[in-house]
DNA sequence: CATGGTGTTTAC
DNA sequence: GTAAACAC
């Protein structure tokens, strides 16, 4: 006897767009010269020519990868440009990309609810406007950027490079399409629209991922960079999976991943099929293991939040090798220069958003000079934050002070306090301003 | 000698 | 409140 398929929960789409290679395109607005050249964001360069942390399409091609060295970039690639990011306080400032990605976040949120998700990347639930453009004869509304989405598990037979865009736009319009998939091609309407806006009005490439969950979004939007979209229909879901190593889903990346691979011999997504929810839940404790459970299946009911502003603001710097501070006095130098960039945060945040922070969380890390080769311990403390360049620094010294202490008090276990109280090297530092929240409105 | 500078979420 | 994990 046929059920009648209750969906397990309203149809939603959810897009995943992720500018491209995106300080580089960046800097490549500011100097324009740099357009269509190999190209890459360093910072510092003192220490073997910096390290990149962006890089651009065409130096891709030659083999520059994230986290080489300028170097070793420009060994490998002899055409390189390299740009610096700024330097403000004696540290890497990265303002620029932060604002640039807000440029990108205005045009977004026009669309629907808007999550930023990173310095790069926003979710968009844009279900409603799809819902909206779903009545409509989609014929005409098909731009030229729709119709050269790519769509996970069309025919991958192509004969003709001709048929793909054709094949798509067939896609968008067939009159037998299931509701999903329907709200899926107003969906991607919707994105091709504002990925143009997002050109036109930043100058900025972006690609994006359309799906119905966030999960598979994401995924997506990976797929096919830069400057492209991509579809998943819920009817590629299966096969995508099935074979879709574990690592390329969101939180599968890292330690999580590995115990899977290594206590369950889980490399595919797929794989995860065999387990029951159950066993899940019994490896992985309950909340990670329906989450697994679900991840197999591509259902992820995470919400888009609406959230278009950052929920902290830091500012930290390390001190690796040699450079290590070993003096309490170094350590408030440059608690001022990280105070006085968060404060200049701070005042942004205050004069543009009508926001103040109320908590103040240093972090530091720490070895003892003897043992230089033993991993640093971290360490952590919080207390109320007050404004003020000169009450942030009085406020991270007492908390420093205080970690400090307990640092030394766990090492010097069996040994003179004094031998230890010396011979401690700091070899990072953060100050991390959060508890952000809208500022009363003042009665007049 | 040495990616570094961010940011969010979850577990305890 | 603090630590750890995960990510760009
Ligand atoms: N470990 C990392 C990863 C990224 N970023 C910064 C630089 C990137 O330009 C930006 C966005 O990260 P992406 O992973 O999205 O990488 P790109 O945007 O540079 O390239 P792509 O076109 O692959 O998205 O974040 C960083 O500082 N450190
Ligand atoms: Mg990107």
């Amino acid at each position: 006897m046929p059920l009648a398929r209750r969906p397990a929960s309203r149809i939603r789409v959810i897009a995943h767009v992720d500018l491209d290679c995106f300080y580089v395109q960046v800097e490549q607005r500011r100097q324009p010269q740099l357009r269509g050249k190999p190209t890459a964001v360093i910072q510092y360069n003192s220490w073997k020519g910096g390290a990149c942390i962006a890089v651009g399409y065409e130096a891709r091609k030659c083999g520059v990868k994230r986290s080489m060295r300028g170097d070793a970039a420009k060994a490998v690639c002899p055409d390189l440009n390299l740009v610096q990011v700024p330097v403000l306080h004696e540290k890497a400032d990265l303002s620029i990309y932060r604002d640039a990605g807000s440029e990108v976040v205005a045009v977004l949120s026009r669309v629907g609810k808007c999550e930023r998700a990173s310095i790069d990347e926003v979710y968009l639930d844009v279900t409603e406007a799809a819902e909206r453009l779903s009545s409509k004869d989609l014929s005409t509304l098909v731009s030229e950027e729709a119709s050269t989405s790519h769509i996970v598990g069309l025919p991958q037979v192509r004969w003709l490079e001709s048929s793909a865009k054709l094949g798509t736009k067939e896609w968008f319009c067939r009159p037998d399409a299931s509701r999903e998939d329907h709200l899926l091609a107003c969906g991607a309407i919707i994105i091709a629209d504002i990925r143009l806006a997002v050109l036109a009005e930043t100058e900025f490439t972006c690609s994006a991922g359309v799906a119905h969950n966030k999960m598979l979004a994401k995924l997506s939007s990976g797929m096919h960079k830069p400057a492209q979209q991509t579809l998943v229909p819920s009817s590629a879901v299966e096969s995508l999976l099935a074979t879709l190593p574990i690592s390329k889903i969101g939180k599968l990346g890292g330690k999580l991943g590995q115990e899977l691979e290594g206590e369950l011999g889980v490399k595919t997504v797929g794989d995860l099929l065999q387990f029951s929810e159950l066993k899940l839940q019994d490896m992985y404790g309950p909340n990670t293991g329906t989450w697994l459970w679900n991840t197999a299946r591509g259902i992820n009911g995470d919400e888009v939040q609406d959230r278009t502003l950052p929920k902290s603001h830091s500012s930290g710097k390390t001190f690796p090798g040699p450079r290590a501070l070993k003096t309490l006095e170094t350590v408030v130098y440059w608690l001022k220069e990280l105070a006085e960039t968060l404060q200049l945060r701070l005042d942004e945040d205050l004069s543009q958003n009508n926001r103040t922070a109320h908590l103040l969380t240093i972090h530091a890390s720490c070895h003892i000079v003897s043992r230089a080769t033993e991993a640093p311990k971290f360490s952590s403390k919080s207390r109320p934050l007050r404004y003020g360049v000169d009450k942030i620094v009085e406020d991270s010294r007492y908390l420093f002070e205080r970690s400090l202490h307990e640092f030394c008090s766990h090492q010097s276990a069996g040994k003179e306090q004094s031998e230890i109280t010396s011979s401690w090297a700091v070899t990072g530092l953060s100050l991390t301003a959060s508890n952000i929240m809208a500022k009363p409105m003042v009665k007049t």
